[in-house]
DNA sequence: TGACAATAAGTGTCATAACACTTATAATTC
DNA sequence: GAATTATAAGTGTTATGACACTTATTGTCA
């Protein structure tokens, strides 16, 4: 095995590709604003998974979406919405019943509540995307999401 | 309320600055290429936290690591770290012995079968590496990883 | 029309992450 | 040198996410 010298190259060259590098970069960064958003985001009693439904479901308007909507619209893969959007129904943000026309059909919609919550949240996570981000000048801004985009429409 | 006029202009112009544009392009990619690896260090029995502590482990070479110091240069904040450490060193990747000069310390060490574990990942992270990052130019990579360091390095 | 496939949602179970709290040991200071 | 503070690690509990499996309802087609 003898790894020395690839050690070596290692320590010196920490990435061994600029696919290496940005791979890094972005779990790294992407991990440091998504904790910033979660600790916003339970301020209000939420998780970041929920925040987005809200989002989701105002976006949807008045028609609601189904679980499996919901689910593949979500920013991260997440098996288990059911529970999910019943916690959020608990706390009544979200509700849902069932579509008499196809009795397999649940969907769920915001509330007054829920919509209340997101103008809420709106401020403070303003403020924070400043923090984050305001020592970028909106030309930068615009260049991290141009290349962002370009990540996922990979062919 | 009545927060039509405004709900128009959101339909419109999704963002409203740079900043949430790059907050929200910046979840969705890393996320998406977080999940890529968590699904791949799961065929190796690893979580990414796993992997990342091997890798911490692995650079800290033969003196080792406290678990507040492992903690701290995880990617991510994680208060669990010592029953994290505690499953690793069961499946044999970790090994931890209290320090006999400081009992305070229980410094953790990399195994050979958590060396040759990583060496296994190596090349198949390669290839993933290179699936969700191959379609951009070495230059959009480096530009990349720039604007996400940059961010990191907020004054 | 009756069997079978497809779709939508839900459930059972387990491991783990989150959070607050506690213990053990060493260093400091009066 | 005794008391206090600081440091390192560990624990108890809870809620949540992950995964595989199941149920309910509708559509299709032989």
């Amino acid at each position: 095995m003898a790894p020395t010298i690839r050690d070596e190259i290692k320590q010196t060259r920490p990435f061994r590709s600029p696919a290496e590098e940005a791979m890094t970069n972005l779990a790294r960064t992407g991990r440091l604003v998504s904790d910033a958003g979660d600790l916003l985001f339970k301020e209000f009693g939420l998780s970041s998974a929920q925040y987005n439904v809200l989002r989701i479901l105002r976006g949807a308007g008045p028609d609601g979406l189904g679980r499996n909507e919901i689910r593949d619209r979500l920013i991260t893969r997440m098996p288990d919405v059911t529970r999910l959007l019943e916690r959020m129904a608990e706390a009544g943000l979200v509700r849902r019943e069932r579509d008499p026309d196809d009795r397999r059909c649940v969907p769920t919609y915001i509330t007054p509540k829920g919509l209340a919550l997101l103008d809420q949240i709106d401020s403070p996570l303003t403020a924070l995307q400043q923090r984050l981000f305001g020592h970028l000048s909106p030309e930068q801004l615009g260049m991290l999401s141009e290349l962002l985009t370009l990540v996922r429409k990979r062919p």
